[in-house]
DNA sequence: TAGATTGTTAATCGATTAACAATC
DNA sequence: TAGATTGTTAATCGATTAACAATC
C-alpha cells in the first residue's frame, strides 16, 4: 500500500518556485546549495524547504546540502515537468494574446496548440503561428493534440459554456482567467487566476496601514 | 485601543470573491441573500463566509440574511475600493498590453496613469490612450498622479531594477508578475502573479492522479 | 574529529468547521 | 409563535516553526 500523504497546496506552489530558483542556480554553474540558501534566494524559513522536500523523499546529504542540478531535476519530475504540456486556449483577446506569447509557459514546457473564440471578427487572426478557430474545431484539436489542460480567458458571461465544452470533450484541468466560479464534475481540477484579488489584497493592506496611521 | 485582530490573507482573499458576487446579485435586483446563497455562488462553506464578514462587523440580520446591496459595499469598502486607485505599469509587452486594456481593473476603480519600458522601439507607441514611457519619467508621473501602486510586468532580469526605481519613489504595494522574489523593504507590500505556478498544480495533481491509477 | 546541514519529530500557531444560542 | 439565519464560541483540522538526533 502507498501511503497516501496529503501534499498541501501551499507546498505544491513553493516546488515551483524552488524549482525556478533551482533552474537559476544551475544556469550559474553553482553545484551545492543549502535549504538555508534556498530558502533566502525565494523568501521562505529553511525548515519550509526541508519540510516541503520531505513530503516526496531524500534528496540532499546532510551536511553538505543539495546537488543543484539534481534537485533541480526532482523538483521538475514531481511537477509533472518532466514531460511537454499541450494546452488548449479559449478567448483571443488581449489577455489570450498575451498567454499565447508568453515566454514563461514554453520555458516550463508548455505548448498552447489551440486558440479559440467564438467572435468572428477573431477567427482567422494568427498568434504566433496559430489561427484562431471556432469553438466547433475543440474537440478535434484536443483528440489530435492529446490536450488534458484548458485555459479559459473569456469574459464572465462566457466562460461556464466554455467549461461545459471542455469537460464534454475530456479536458481534465482548467486554469480558469473568468471572475466567476464555474461548475465543473469533482473529477475537473480548476485553479482560479483573478488578477483583480492580488491588488485587492494591496488595496487592503494600504487601507488597514493608512486606518493604523490614524 | 482598537482590537488589533489579524485577518488572513484568504478571508481578503474570499472577500473579493463575495463583492464580486454580490455586484452580481445586486445588478441582477435580488435584495437580500443569506450566507448559505453566497457559499453556494462561490464555492466555499457558509460558516465560512459568516466567519470572514465577522472580523469586520454585523452586516446581517438574523432569520434573514443580509441586504445585497449594503453587504457589497461594506465589502467594496473594507477592500478599500469605494475609492479610485492610480497604478503605474512597468512593461509594455504583450503582458503589459493586456493588464492595460484588461477591464476587470476598471471594473474595481483601478486605472493605470502610466506605461513605461527601457525599450527604444515602444516608447511613443499608444496603449489605449496613453504613451509608453521612458523609465525617467516613472517620478513625474507618481507624483502628478498621487500613485501608491506599482505593477511589474517585466523579464526576470529587470524586475528587481524596477522595484528599486518603484521603492525610491515611494510606491507602496508592487502586484510582480515577474518569476523572482523581489527584495524590498518591508514597508512595500508585494504580492507575486505567477501565472505558471497555477499550471504547475494543475499538472502535479494530474501526475499524481496518475499515479494512483497504476 | 569538528563543523555543517539534513531529515524528522514535537510544539506551536493559525485557519476552518461544527454547533448552537441569539434573535429577527 | 415557528422557522430561518446570523454571529460567535469551541472543536477540529492542517500547516508552519523549532529543535535536535542523524550523519556527511
Amino acid at each position: 500500500m502507498v501511503k497516501t500523504l496529503r501534499v498541501p497546496e501551499a507546498t505544491v506552489t513553493r516546488l515551483s518556485v524552488y524549482s525556478r530558483y533551482l533552474e537559476r542556480l544551475d544556469r550559474n554553474g553553482v553545484i551545492t546549495v543549502s535549504s538555508g540558501e534556498i530558502a533566502e534566494g525565494v523568501g521562505v524559513s529553511p525548515a519550509q524547504v526541508r519540510k516541503d522536500l520531505a513530503y516526496f523523499g531524500e534528496f540532499g546529504t546532510r551536511g553538505v546540502g543539495y546537488n543543484v542540478k539534481d534537485l533541480m531535476r526532482y523538483t521538475l519530475k514531481i511537477l509533472g515537468l518532466d514531460r511537454h504540456w499541450n494546452l488548449i486556449l479559449v478567448g483571443a483577446g488581449n489577455l489570450g494574446y498575451a498567454l499565447c506569447t508568453y515566454k514563461g509557459f514554453d520555458d516550463r514546457g508548455f505548448t498552447i496548440v489551440g486558440v479559440f473564440d467564438d467572435d468572428l471578427t477573431k477567427i482567422g487572426k494568427k498568434i504566433n503561428e496559430l489561427d484562431v478557430m471556432p469553438l466547433e474545431e475543440i474537440p478535434r484539436v484536443i483528440k489530435e493534440n492529446n490536450v488534458r489542460i484548458g485555459i479559459i480567458a473569456v469574459p464572465p458571461g462566457g466562460a461556464q459554456g466554455i467549461a461545459d465544452i471542455m469537460v464534454a470533450n475530456d479536458i481534465q484541468a482548467i486554469m480558469n482567467f473568468s471572475t466567476i466560479a464555474l461548475n465543473v464534475p469533482d473529477y475537473v481540477e480548476v485553479r482560479n487566476v483573478d488578477l483583480s484579488v492580488k491588488l485587492e489584497i494591496l488595496t487592503f493592506n494600504l487601507g488597514f496601514r493608512a486606518a493604523q496611521n490614524l
